[in-house]
DNA sequence: CGCAACTGGTAGACACTGTCTACGCCCGTG
DNA sequence: CACGGGCGTAGACAGTGTCTACCAGTTGCG
């Protein structure tokens, strides 16, 4: 009846998101999840044939908990969609600078690129949610290419942000002038 | 007289760079790095004393030679100081895009957050240029935050683009509408 | 009921990694 | 000639991901 009796295979990713939240994505070893979770270091084989699966189930649950914040960010979803954009932005980035490890995690190369793992699927719900709303907000425009564009911009603002360079260019220790101006950038200045 | 007898200091970063450049940011193993240069896996610890220290070193070389092409591109400077801020940030995406293990690399987490090792102090010529152009481009904004966010949107577009997935939502090869609309959001629409 | 097959986890080996330490070689200076 | 000291070698160590052999329980089937 305990969850310490959950599959395996959940119980592992569980472990995963607990840590890399915690300790950082360096502390992502094969052997370190299976010892957290209490198991030898082949039993993850049974259901990851390799780290890099491991990872990359890990890394859906950190796209699941965003969508699932934006969704709740966004409620019944009767503001503005210019509106609406912008606070799925602001839960985005709020969502990368507060689980830096997993946002680093969710966005690494060898993961994203091998189509075999199924991670950027993963990525389709959040992101198809804001081509809708960018497609709503400006129906003037290519929905895809400004979305694309814009959640460009952000990831770039989150990276910069992460170490620490835009703190040094602004000294401030608030990032809403930098959403602000990405905003009024890919989608036009408007009322706010 | 032969390069082959440069200190090994050096000798051991173009050994990286040439690896990395060929075969990826994962073959960059120090172990990897002594043998193609002929040495013995411990003899890298007499000029840099850990494996990121070395590896470092290489994405200063990184930065050098973007800073280099460039200067290069931008010639004379006798353009408006707008196409100066295109041409340069054409030069950085086709950088980003030819050099992915490159550019891979000199923007690791782990390299970048450590202030000891001084990469971000390498970064610094090339973006003081870029944040000089956009402050002449437009004397009328903070030049350090929109060069910020400008830099912020073009490293995303490199990101997003090196994955593939911005060539799913336009179904073209070629970076120019992209950069085109940051430039425009950022600097304003202007004459081209 | 009995036996076979399969599921799910263990344990050890292998090659590889980064770091540390003890050891020498060789060359310049006293 | 002796002798340090810079410079590289070689081995050890802990840790990693992957592979393979094994084995306990359970399940399915005649």
């Amino acid at each position: 009846m305990s969850e310490r009796n959950a599959g395996l295979r959940t119980r592992l990713v569980d472990v995963g998101v607990e840590l890399v939240t915690t300790e950082g994505v360096q502390a992502l070893s094969l052997r370190e999840i299976a010892r957290r979770a209490g198991v030898s270091h082949g039993a993850p084989r049974r259901y990851f044939p390799t780290h890099l699966e491991l990872l990359s189930a890990i890394a859906r649950r950190g796209f699941e908990d965003l969508a699932a914040r934006g969704a709740a960010a966004l409620g019944d979803g009767t503001e503005s969609p210019r509106r609406q954009v912008a606070t799925l932005g602001r839960v985005y980035l709020d969502f990368a600078l507060t689980h830096r490890g997993m946002h680093e995690l969710m966005f690494r190369h060898d993961l994203l690129e091998s189509n075999t793992l199924g991670l950027r699927d993963a990525s389709l719900p959040v992101f198809g949610l804001l081509v809708d709303l960018v497609g709503r907000a400006r129906p003037d425009v290519d929905a895809r290419l400004v979305a694309g564009a814009l959640l460009a911009n952000l990831y770039g603002i989150a990276q910069l942000w992460a170490w620490g360079s835009l703190q040094l260019t602004t000294g401030k220790d608030d990032f809403t002038p930098l959403l602000d101006a990405a905003l009024d950038a890919h989608l036009g200045r408007e009322d706010r």
